[in-house]
DNA sequence: TAAATTAGCAACCATAAAGTTGCATAATAT
DNA sequence: ATATTATGCAACTTTATGGTTGCTAATTTA
């Protein structure tokens, strides 16, 4: 369907989801998606339509032990982002300058 | 509407408006948005749209001088991204214990 | 065993997003 | 003056997205 880098991108686009990241993240253990959702507003469900499309980012991780599903982050995709950005870097100050010593 | 960092993410999460950023920033020259959508095979006014999401984005502004208007890409707003991303860079390789020391 | 908890699945809704076409208008070229 | 070109605007279609609710199944707890 998508490329991964387009996944990671709209995955990360959605500031619902960016909270849900950030509170994995920060949290570094895994946690069920029941304690995940009850940190937010919206229903379980929608807690877990956007923990799968971060799973499908490859940003979080899910293991499941017994009844309960683990959830964990996982920042290495971000890695991609980063690397997305690093061409563009070259021209955030002196634009023309910078373009001139990549066209050569 | 929606905060800034999310427009830029919106913006670069589409492939297509990757591709018309990426296409003006090696450009390095302004762009009518005719010679723009000649690059693609979608419409002009497809185009135009996405020209439009890039500039409410702050990552391409355009500029009207006679019926043309030219369009160039601004890279700084990026800059937002790789903020963003900094945040998570602690935790790329050794999680754990960069997650300790962040804590501390 | 019965009750409570965790979660998935499916259907549904509203809105946004990506793209199209047709038409009008302003600027340029012939 | 006419024809051409560059563009915006508006309406429309299709599909994706963010979110909901109701119901069922499996695992725990009492």
């Amino acid at each position: 369907m998508q490329d991964k880098i387009t996944r990671i991108l709209k995955a990360v686009a959605d500031p619902t989801r960016r909270e849900i990241f950030h509170a994995l993240v920060v949290t570094a253990t895994a946690l069920p998606i029941t304690q995940v959702s009850s940190q937010f507003d919206i229903s379980r469900q929608g807690v877990t339509k956007h923990l799968k499309t971060l799973e499908d980012a490859g940003l979080v991780t899910i293991s499941t032990r017994g009844r309960e599903r683990f959830c964990s982050a996982d920042t290495k995709p971000l890695i991609e982002v980063s690397k997305w950005l690093k061409f563009y870097e070259k021209f955030w100050d002196d634009s023309l300058d910078n373009l001139a010593s990549y066209l050569d």
